[in-house]
DNA sequence: ATTAATATTGCAACTTAGTTGCATTAAAAT
DNA sequence: ATTTTAATGCAACTAAGTTGCAATATTAAT
């Protein structure tokens, strides 16, 4: 189940994905909503909006998690098989909006994927 | 720098890749070794084996790290850029020896990628 | 075979990500 | 205004991974 009261720390956590276009690590939305909210709050609010299909998660270069806003998903499904670019010199991860087609593997049921591209974005560069 | 002195911890290590077609994670190979050698141990016998091109590393869909044997790869470079197939019911992760072409990212330097499938195995299935 | 140099290991303590149980608080329906 | 219960805060915990330093064990040199 998601999210069913509107509170003022699920307010702020949608916020700031409306006003983000990159992706953002759990470990840095913890630190930037420290005052406001405690850590297992943010946690669980993430957990609910990736079941009502607001944000998507995925595991960057380093292993840890992830989440970005939905563009395509519905609750139902994540259509999130998009690749992510993560900038090795500022960590930045983007949801890169093209899609790609995954090798063939022999009796092997694949059911979803993750593509991690890893380099220097534009700023860095 | 890699290994240069032929420790029977860091044979033990070998010995596990060698005996071991599919991956494992630090966290198993931690456990398995307990009584022969302390984690901090592992930890670095791996960096070594890696400097060394013996092993490569990625992460899993937990976000654990996770090794295996190279096939292609010189100590200058890890040509592993192929897939990695893990099973959603036992977690075990299977180097796929397939190439994969990466989609064009316009303005990205990209220096490396790495594709995970999820599914489930032959074993699980 | 000893000895000396130093790479490697073990240990303990630490950091950080992520989780859990429970009492308290605050949406929102009545 | 009251009640219901979803949501939060807190503290304590687990697990992955790291660091500094003293002790140990390869390997090379004698």
């Amino acid at each position: 189940m998601g999210i069913t009261r509107q509170t003022k720390q699920v307010k702020a956590l949608i916020d700031i994905f409306d006003n983000k276009k990159t992706a953002i690590s759990v470990a840095d939305l913890v630190k930037l909503l420290e005052s406001k909210m405690n850590k297992t709050t943010v946690y669980r609010i993430l957990d609910k909006l990736m079941d009502d299909g607001v944000v998507h998660s995925f595991i960057g270069k380093g292993g840890l998690k992830w989440y970005a806003k939905c563009q395509d998903c519905s609750c139902e499904t994540h259509n999130d098989v998009h690749p992510h670019f993560q900038c090795k010199t500022c960590g930045e991860v983007e949801c890169l909006s093209v899609s790609f087609k995954l090798p063939s593997v022999n009796g092997y049921k694949v059911e979803s994927a993750s593509l991690l591209m890893v380099g220097e974005c534009n700023a860095c560069a």
